[in-house]
DNA sequence: GTTACGTTAGTTAGTAATCACTAACTTTGT
DNA sequence: ACAAAGTTAGTGATTACTAACTAACGTAAC
């Protein structure tokens, strides 16, 4: 996929994510990121080749982490709707922590529609939905979730709701526990789509 | 409401709305709204009183349309399940036919979290929560709808699985049908919440 | 050991371009 | 006569980014 990024190359594209998060997208700018950074603005140009990269970068990150967490959650839950629980879990868990990738999930179809920004955010996009796509598959061979409507579609339904589900907590200025509601919610719609 | 807005005021809200789903928030300027516009850059400020009233004349302008679409349809259909789909065809059909107005829904929450544009966002997000909330209500009584799950929360289900339709739409490049497939997926969904 | 050299990561100062918006004037329709 | 809606010209502020310089550090020849 991509190169490795250096420790402070993390260092920024975590405070873009926060600054992105906290004050929208317009308001990310060379001058803030370097403030926040606290270094001068040029000294951003010696890890990154400009400003779109670092948006690029954060994508990236999210991708890889994304490929981590579902791939540890595959080697801890077998069944089909233990797993399904278990990704959002570890969704939930991880914005938690990192909140600062909040916006970026959302806002980046939306920024700059370059060609290097739209592939980052399509790549995520497609990961989260082919992790989803196979646990749901399963659960269809297994007979666990039900077959009448395709997998695609409960895909769709399921990613869904819990896109909503992310971008409300971000609404409400993380007004609510993400994990609790998010569990509720994900509840519903497992329940929705198995066969029982 | 909001007062009125008059026939040039539309012009230019329409206008951004191309400019924000072509090219992306970042890239509405008001000079670029001008030349799309045909005039100058100051004519703009003869009925608007900054780029940000814009914006929120806009989130109002779709407003209205949902409040005034919503209320036709339930004229038209009497029964949960029917009105339910004619709700989302209504919205197919609108965006079809505007689909400058497609960003404007997602983008909305990122881009300049400014007091007016919030609560103007806002505002659209609950009239359309509040609509479908009544349908899906009406539903449980009558007992179209299953009753294992809240509302809210069937709403919440609903409405993420409809708005990521919407935003694969807008990032196919408006590559498929948007009321052959949200029909399959607005069918899928009914099924799953449908008692029978 | 120290001199020489290259790399990395920072600095100050400044660039042209672009931003939203305004002042002042003119045209047009009733 | 007046108001609504356009014009040209220009404002200061901000944008992403660059040029040029430097302090700190690692390495290797002698």
């Amino acid at each position: 996929m991509r190169t490795e990024i250096t420790p402070r190359q993390l260092e920024i594209i975590e405070a873009a994510g926060q600054l992105i998060t906290e004050d929208g997208y317009a308001k990310l700018t060379t001058k803030r990121l370097a403030e926040r950074m606290q270094f001068s603005e040029p000294a951003i140009y010696r890890h990154f080749a400009s400003k779109e990269a670092i948006l690029v970068g954060m994508l990236e990150h999210l991708t890889a982490s994304v490929q981590e967490r579902m791939a540890e959650v595959a080697l801890r839950e077998e069944l089909p709707e233990p797993r399904l629980r278990a990704m959002f879990d570890s969704h939930f868990s991880y914005f938690k922590a990192h909140p600062q990738y909040l916006m970026a999930i959302f806002a980046s179809n939306f920024m700059e529609p370059s060609p290097a920004t739209e592939a980052a955010n399509m790549g995520l996009m497609e990961v989260m939905r082919q992790h989803l796509r196979a646990v749901i598959g399963e659960g269809q061979k297994t007979g666990a979730f039900t077959k009448t409507i395709s997998a695609d579609m409960l895909v769709h339904i399921v990613m869904g709701t819990f896109r909503l589900h992310m971008l409300q907590w971000r609404i409400s200025g993380r007004g609510f526990d993400l994990t609790r509601k998010g569990r509720g919610l994900m509840d519903a719609v497992i329940s929705l789509i198995s066969t029982k």
